[in-house]
DNA sequence: ACCTGAACACCGTTCAAGT
DNA sequence: ACCTGAACACCGTTCAAGT
């Protein structure tokens, strides 16, 4: 019912047809010992199953149609990964390194800027990502779709992200901008606050929320309401 | 990997075996018109379907294994439901249901409390609601899952609970004991808030916060530090 | 070392045929 | 009116056999 979520994070490749790939069948071989196929196969697969991702949700990616578009027989990926799960994880973890990279990116030339403006560009670039790539994060974000504890670098990317809102948080608080709270409860809380936004969008519930116009205006809004609420009022103007 | 969810949705009844009904055949049978099989296949499916949910969530209800739960062939499920979704659809409307009636039970009784005093207590039957009933909250949470739209009781229910908590904000609005912001936009940060704390239990990732015990109450606290900014410093104490 | 291709035990869904 | 049972086009996963 939902239908093609139309989400941008396909590649640019066009869609190929499964079909195998064409290749002049014995052009001018030097008779090169090349594996059997087209090299790395656990790449290609990994590549067909982002872009199965990007076409139908999480759902959507088999690992017989990933097999089929990398060229391969149904049995071949699992010479390269253990279950679906693990390709899954797989998928994740490249998306999780891009997530991370963008959001760390965020802050790049802000350091002059105080805490909690920071603060606020990094909830700006996590909806961001989010809402361009509502397949990859809903991959990234349920342990119930990979093994995120299997994954050091998933692990890693995630903790990573997790620090720079910690660090900013303190930050405001050293500097007396911020209300007091304990800062484990107050990264949680603002972390939750930005999830459960995005999270409202990508399972579709915005709708019925009698919003007018594009979703992400409003949810920076929402996002901007709550840190002008963690700031200080003598901080704030 | 992440297992069985163990979910206490699961009603009391015992896991059947996957066999037949066993029923005396023609015991003493004065011939009554009895149609098929034990009177309403589409509950019974409704059911099973809510038990299999209960044992290994959402993506472990199979239309086949509630049939066969239910006793009947693979093909007669679709005489009461077009597909997998519908089905899924129905389990859904049965939890919104409940989940409705508990949040707006939590307010019984409560008239005379302050208006944020009052959220507070629909905040936490939000959330009680959702760590019990981790399945069921994910299935009416995800339009992917569902046909939400196509649903007038899933609808109505949820504009329910929603129009609980801003007829709340707008009372204390009233009231001069809360900061200022537009209504619909404080609603949804609001329930942005629960719904992403609730979320980030259910998806599992909690433990990459460092939680030290049980998840429950320190999603209450994360709740509560956010409904403590939304009072005023004057009305609060 | 890596892949094929058949096989097994599942799915959702359809549809003629039965009662 | 409601259900059966076979059928179709899929899955994930395994494993002998090929190169």
């Amino acid at each position: 019912v939902y239908g093609a979520y139309n989400d941008p994070d396909r590649s640019e490749k066009p869609l190929m047809p499964a079909t195998r790939k064409t290749r002049a069948p014995a052009a001018a071989g030097k008779a090169a010992p090349r594996p059997y196929h087209h090299g790395n196969l656990r790449q290609a697969l990994i590549d067909a199953a982002v872009q199965l991702a990007g076409e139908g949700g999480p759902e959507h990616v088999t690992v017989r149609e990933a097999a089929r578009r990398a060229g391969v027989s149904p049995g071949a990926p699992f010479r390269h990964f253990p279950s679906r799960e693990a390709l899954l994880t797989a998928v994740a973890e490249e998306a999780m390194q891009r997530f991370r990279a963008e959001i760390a990116h965020s802050l790049d030339g802000r350091e002059a800027e105080p805490p909690l403006q920071r603060l606020r560009a990094l909830g700006a670039a996590f909806l961001h990502w989010a809402l361009r790539n509502p397949t990859h994060f809903r991959i990234i974000s349920s342990r119930h779709l990979i093994d995120f504890d299997g994954s050091a670098v998933l692990r890693r990317d995630n903790l990573e992200v997790r620090r720079l809102s910690e660090s900013l948080l303190q930050e405001a608080q050293g500097a007396g901008q911020m209300q007091a709270a304990e800062l484990p409860l107050l990264a949680l809380t603002t972390r939750a606050l930005v999830y459960g936004l995005a999270r409202m969008e990508i399972d579709g519930q915005l709708p019925q929320w009698d919003v007018p116009g594009p979703a992400e205006p409003l949810l920076l809004a929402a996002m901007e309401l709550f840190v002008g609420m963690l700031e200080l009022p003598s901080a704030a103007g």
